[in-house]
DNA sequence: CGGCATCCCCAGCGATACTG
DNA sequence: CAGTATCGCTGGGGATGCCG
């Protein structure tokens, strides 16, 4: 039996750590290849970046479609749960951006846009 | 110079982590003293709470009023940058309890509000 | 009561090499 | 291209005890 002390705590078990907020993100945003998840997440490690996605699955929040070809194609997708987190993960960025305008000293960093 | 290949990114380095997003939540809704925080989120240790607290006071999220007198008294408030969080925050919280109603079995968990 | 300092563990993560 | 396997580190964080 897992005690929660505030709902706040599931959503962070689920949705928490280092790289699924970013992930959901970018999938959110439509279906993407392993491949190109590494190429918008330039920091992640593949290990983590399939161990996350798998982990991200089994929670019910991505689909994996595997095309039986080769070269091998895999896509990952959103579910409907997942879906819903959009306009959070939005309003998140925004405030992102926002607070490095305003806190951030303006030669002390940078955002590569790689989409 | 840091370089973020997204805005998220940001977020996640400001607010991510194991107990901000917490922290946080229960600070909007009003300031707390130290052993009160402590009390709403009971598996966090006191090391790491006061750890947490001076990391958003750093970043510009959190104020830190302490009285002098005997026994100590210190409260933490939340700024106006802090305060811009409290939908989002709000909105994870019942994206939480809703997962959890979905998708845990009923007699897997359970949520203890200490409020 | 609020906070700091130590010690120390371990799991999360990176690096690398390998497979279908 | 997508994924697995192994090794090894390191730093996040827990436990404990002390101080104003």
């Amino acid at each position: 039996m897992r005690t929660y002390y505030c709902n706040l705590e599931v959503t962070l078990e689920i949705i928490g750590g280092k790289w699924k907020g970013l992930i959901l993100y970018h999938l959110i945003k439509g279906p993407k290849r392993t491949s190109e998840l590494k190429r918008l997440i330039p920091n992640i490690t593949q290990k983590m970046l399939i161990q996350t996605l798998r982990e991200l699955e089994t929670s019910g929040l991505l689909h994996r479609e595997m095309y039986k070809q080769v070269p091998p194609k895999v896509e990952y997708s959103t579910t409907e749960l997942a879906q819903s987190l959009e306009p959070v993960l939005g309003a998140l960025c925004n405030w992102g951006q926002n607070y490095a305008e305003t806190s951030f000293a303006e030669d002390e960093y940078e955002i590569l846009n790689v989409d």
